[in-house]
DNA sequence: GTCTATATAATGATAGAC
DNA sequence: GTCTATCATTATATAGAC
């Protein structure tokens, strides 16, 4: 373990930093909208230290949205409660400020050179995950929908912010959603 | 009816070419990626136009996304061949360049400023709207469910573009799609 | 390993000529 | 009603000192 001083002093610890601000700041404001001056302040480090160890801010936002691009964690666990796990995530809670790759992604889609490497890995990492650990016919068709609806809900929840203040409402709407999405799971 | 040279002449017409460029620009590159010159440029007029007819970046997009933000359209007809009709509209065709407001909204919700109003536009336009046209019991969460699939369908088709390639796949998904989405209109 | 200083380019906006 | 020219600002990226 090493102290905090030396930390100061490890590109390691620095690289990561930047990583964990660039995740949280292409999530919030896109690709265009996150400067490198503002990731580097978050992290608490030097501007000309992004270009150092990630090339360029391309490269800094395929360093730290990309990895996090995956569903594996939601897809190892038992499938009969993959509604149910997916619905809690968006309606208890509602983690406000975390960094959510998809939103970024979604954030950044206007910037085509940026975002063609995050399409593919998220055709790869989510639909044909999805695709695969599904039984019955149409599976691709299935998981298409799946992944769908769950867009559908990241982009209500979080982009549009149109959840409903009600709680009764709010578990209504996260108990429908629950049910239609373990509908697509089961066939 | 003017000629095509005092068109060139005429406030009016040049406004909507601002407008109409603006519109299919912030679609496609959202409000940051969009730059001032490059619509100017598409409308075939001269930059410092946007400011003298729109006041500002801002009140451009304020001018060209806000009204295109109603679905008014779409819930004037039988609502027994709403989830048809929507399916059609992303599977059938698929409009590669079309200006599509709720696109320009999602790649420019990195942008708080810009996009505060044309958050509480959608709602009252879309899910509002839609809520009203329900029959039935828990017509809000309804009409939130249908705007969310709706919102993922856009996203999937539009954003991430994983459309299946294949034509019978195509089928099945807009089929499906048309299916869930009557059912959330029927109760 | 990290910083300061700077090069270069692009942005939104405006003043004033025509 | 439309244009040219320009301003101030901000962006990413880099060279070189420490």
């Amino acid at each position: 373990m090493e102290s905090a001083k030396s930390r100061r002093r490890d590109s390691e610890a620095t690289a990561a930093a930047i990583v964990t601000a660039a995740a949280q700041l292409f999530s919030q404001r896109g690709y265009d909208g996150a400067s490198t001056r503002e990731i580097a302040d978050r992290a608490g480090v030097n501007v000309a230290l992004i270009s150092r160890y990630f090339g360029s801010k391309k490269g800094l936002f395929e360093a730290s949205v990309l990895p996090m691009l995956s569903i594996k964690s939601l897809l190892s666990q038992d499938m009969a409660t993959f509604g149910a796990r997916i619905a809690g995530y968006y309606f208890d809670g509602l983690p406000e400020k975390a960094a959510d790759p998809i939103l970024a992604v979604i954030r950044s889609s206007g910037n085509e050179a940026v975002t063609a490497k995050a399409r593919d890995r998220l055709r790869q990492q989510f639909i044909d995950a999805i695709a695969e650990k599904l039984r019955g016919p149409e599976a691709k068709t299935r998981a298409a929908m799946i992944i769908m609806t769950v867009s559908g809900v990241d982009l209500m929840v979080r982009v549009l912010r149109v959840v409903p203040e009600h709680e009764d409402e709010r578990a209504a709407l996260r108990d429908r959603l629950a049910r239609d999405i373990q509908a697509l799971v089961d066939g």
